[in-house]
DNA sequence: TCAATATATTAGAATGATTCTAAACTATTT
DNA sequence: AAATAGTTTAGAATCATTCTAATATATTGA
């Protein structure tokens, strides 16, 4: 049995309670080593299949925008048409390939610290991000 | 008299004709000192007045797309639900100010040179950009 | 246990940004 | 001018996301 209890925790920490549907989607997002960046369209097939039935996508749209509220997930910001998300909620760097749609996730230890000249009087700094493109040569 | 010899080269390079309407976007984008970062429905509001007469949506997304084609303005990813733009094509960084919604750019004078220390072989950088999030305090 | 109550799921409708269409309009060419 | 090519426009279509309200399921407490 998977980490259940820690879905389970994850869900009620939310104000949802933990039904097949939500933990099915805790399992999918959560249940991984490495961080899983996605669209509501890809989650939604992959639930389908797990399932073996479809899921409405108002369930999956309420869950992961209460794990968004939450800090459970975060949004990535990418020019596509389609909202993609990332289980990584820490502040941190993306490569997007630009050839395959690809999104890969670097660290502070891959880039040399970023430092800012500007002084900001009156505000407070929230994330500092870098998103590199690439593409195949 | 503006740079209408400008604008009037930049569509003819986009393939557009220079007619009134198509005149009357390059002066609100790029008649300016500034980088001008915009959505569509601001465009639109600003068109309206200059113009004294509303602008058909079709004909202000075809001018921007051919603009976003030829290289005269580029997208921003932001996690917003409008596409924003930006007359500075240049790879350069932002600060949001998530607190009003502003959008300022910033320079690679403004930061210390960002250096990546993983090796991409096969691959080729094509940006490099930094989004800094702040809020008001 | 069983009914009452609260919460969840669902299909489909509504919304809203963007793209498409096709008809009316304007500019260019011969 | 007539013919042709390109443009603008209003509104329709599309599609991701959100909303709705009916049905289903879970929880409570007598
Ligand atoms: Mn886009
Ligand atoms: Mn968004
Ligand atoms: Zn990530
Ligand atoms: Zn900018």
């Amino acid at each position: 049995m998977k980490n259940y209890s820690n879905f389970v925790e994850k869900l009620r920490s939310a104000g949802l309670r933990p039904t097949k549907q939500r933990l099915k989607i805790c399992e999918v997002l959560f249940d991984r080593k490495e961080t899983f960046h996605f669209n509501v369209e890809d989650l939604k097939k992959i639930l389908k299949k797990k399932l073996e039935t479809s899921i409405s996508v108002a369930t999956v749209y309420n869950t992961i925008n209460a794990f968004k509220s939450k800090g459970y997930i975060k949004e990535i910001s990418l020019n596509t048409d389609k909202t993609y998300f990332d289980t990584n909620v820490t502040s941190h760097h993306h490569f997007y390939n630009v050839t395959t749609g690809e999104l890969i996730d670097f660290h502070d230890k891959d880039v040399e610290e970023i430092k800012l000249k500007k002084n900001l009087p009156g505000k407070k700094i929230k994330s500092i991000e870098v998103l590199v493109k690439i593409a195949n040569k």
